[in-house]
DNA sequence: CTGCATCCAACTTGATACTG
DNA sequence: CAGTATCAAGTTGGATGCAG
């Protein structure tokens, strides 16, 4: 399958396209956008299931590492993420390949040498975590600082 | 605390600035992201203590749920979303607020009334998660045709 | 109405050992 | 080199009961 626009050639029980908010502004785009990732069809629900793949401890590390540097072998990637195990690094990357996200391409050789590279729509994903990393890395120190505070009001109550 | 842009008034130990990276264009700035979500500072990351905060099952619905309605009890809020439990609801609302995303109005009455709302930040926050449910929505029915291809070659293994 | 405390089942992760 | 298998420990989320 060809990288498409929207839903062509998907099955047809995924039928949520962005023409149903795109005319939206304000609070009642806000509005629809909390019906959408408050509603499931057959189970799924797009915005909800890929803040799930993002979510785990890996995948983002295994993505940003594909993205800044192209093709990689497995133990390349694992050693530039450094804190990862054998077994995550494994399950973090075969999610990524079902999901489409990313290829894997083996070299029948031994020892065996496999090469790990971001999909088209990997790299799509990526450019939008790098938006959502800007601001993470703006903001963050504040709603650490929160955080922070936050903590020692709980230490307080404690004492 | 008022809102401040950058890390004005923040403790200094977190000393991750945008100031880094904005100069950065392509692969090199994919590398300087993932040098950043890759790297700790005292034990604390930006980047990964944020999509931690909206990876759990529900702070993407309270805080969608806020942005959406604006300031909402308690229950209006639990209706809303409708499959919450009471005790994750407290648990998520405790959370975002702590990390400064939401406020949290006590009226001293009896039944007493309690309000939520999204503060600057959260309303900040949210705007950035809008970008990505909008991305997600246009290609997640995409990742879950793949993903969905995937688990069927699983099941045919194991045939 | 709002929320805390407790218990428990399910899921996630890391360490370790083994394999083609 | 690139995995797989197994097990122990930690974490999460839901159900339930109680309280101001």
């Amino acid at each position: 399958m060809t990288k498409q626009e929207g839903t062509a050639t998907l099955p047809s029980y995924l039928t949520v396209t962005n023409a149903d908010f795109e005319h939206l502004t304000g609070t009642e785009k806000n509005k629809k956008f909390f019906e959408l990732a408050n509603t499931t069809k057959n189970q799924i629900c797009p915005i909800r299931d890929i803040v799930a793949r993002i979510s785990d401890k890996w995948s983002v590390l295994a993505i940003y590492g594909l993205g800044g540097y192209g093709k990689l072998r497995f133990n390349e990637l694992k050693h530039k993420i450094g804190d990862i195990s054998q077994r995550m690094l494994t399950v973090t990357l075969r999610n990524l390949e079902a999901d489409g996200l990313i290829t894997r391409t083996i070299y029948p050789q031994v020892p065996p040498r496999v090469e790990y590279e971001l999909t088209e729509l990997g790299h799509s994903l990526m450019q939008q975590l790098q938006l959502f990393a800007e601001w993470a890395t703006k903001n963050g120190p504040e709603i650490i600082y929160y955080r922070e505070k936050a903590n020692k009001v709980i230490k307080d109550r404690i004492a």
